[in-house]
DNA sequence: TATTGTTATACTCTATAACTATA
DNA sequence: TATAGTTATAGAGTATAACAATA
């Protein structure tokens, strides 16, 4: 995790080119970081297990995009080429169904990662109706970074604990959910 | 957590009233519980602790509608009656805030519960631009027969960790978020 | 003039449904 | 006929900005 080289380095101009769409999403929401003056947090909310669990989920997809900035990623950017590099999806229809959303969706995000020189599509030659998406050096790069940023934003969005701490919350979410990483459903 | 008396009983007026909406909503979405064949989660989602909370915090809200459908309450139902009876903000703008949502919302969710009779608006004699939400019985039942559903739901929603686990899990995301809950954040 | 509740409007995100090309 | 990619459209959800009532 406290790798000496965190220095990726991105190119300028993809950085230039995602932020210029990034940043405009970044408006203050009332609720993202922390309202005007109230607390950001109701009693009746914290003490429900899963209104908090909800809420939490939804301060760090609100407070994502800023942690990423750095790395010239926004949330979809950096999961869609965390599924790139780790599941290595055959086609887009993959792709997507990893990430949860309709094919379209998977089509914009590649795209704009395509546009900022993060992926390539490549045409199956066995089976030309199919698209392989594959990670560039650079889009290699922005994801090293953006999993450093995501560990610090996290680190933040959870300041009352420890690492260690954080290493446990994280083994039981990953564990508690382990059931929905391999099982086929109800296909 | 386990009290004997699960059979909360609403006014069957009330449920078909609110279930109207409610059905209306929970269209089978590709992301939500389990994929037509597919694998839900990407590994490259479930090994990065920050995404996969991202997730979960989505499968829940996803699946939370569901969970509370017995109760005729929907996500937002429960939130905003949460917050009401353990919170009791004095204006809707309060309660917006506690929601996390432009004061807009606060209104339709307040005139969802209040034509459902969950909830009654009270003009402050001392300031009548003021109105105090109040919670009726109706509410105060529908509000405890969610909480015993939505534990439930998380239970499913985490099949694989006990319920000794799911307290801890609970205990460090509530401590982990707990400088959410009081402090004033840069107002 | 400032604040509360309310309403209307515009914007973002997304699923659905076409459509094209390959098979 | 069926499948992958792509595009267009419609719908839900929300913030923003007005507005009316009250202070």
């Amino acid at each position: 995790m406290n790798d000496a080289s965190l220095k990726v380095s991105l190119d300028p101009d993809i950085m230039q080119r995602m932020n210029d769409s990034a940043a405009g999403r970044s408006s203050p929401s009332p609720a993202a970081g922390g309202g005007p003056d109230g607390r950001a947090f109701a009693a009746g909310v914290a003490s429900r297990p899963s209104l908090l669990l909800a809420r939490i989920g939804t301060a760090l997809e609100a407070a994502g995009d800023d942690w990423l900035a750095p790395s010239g990623l926004n949330g979809r950017d950096y999961a869609v080429l965390a599924i790139l590099t780790t599941d290595a999806p055959g086609t887009q229809q993959e792709l997507a169904r990893l990430l949860g959303k309709a094919p379209g969706i998977a089509v914009i995000a590649v795209d704009r990662l395509q546009e900022a020189g993060l992926v390539e599509r490549r045409r199956d030659p066995a089976d030309r109706r199919r698209s392989r998406v594959v990670v560039t050096p650079a889009g290699r790069r922005a994801l090293r970074k953006a999993d450093l940023l995501a560990d610090d934003g996290l680190s933040q969005l959870l300041p009352g604990l420890t690492a260690q701490e954080r290493d446990v919350l994280y083994g039981l979410l990953s564990r508690g959910a382990s059931h929905l990483a391999g099982e086929t459903s109800d296909g």
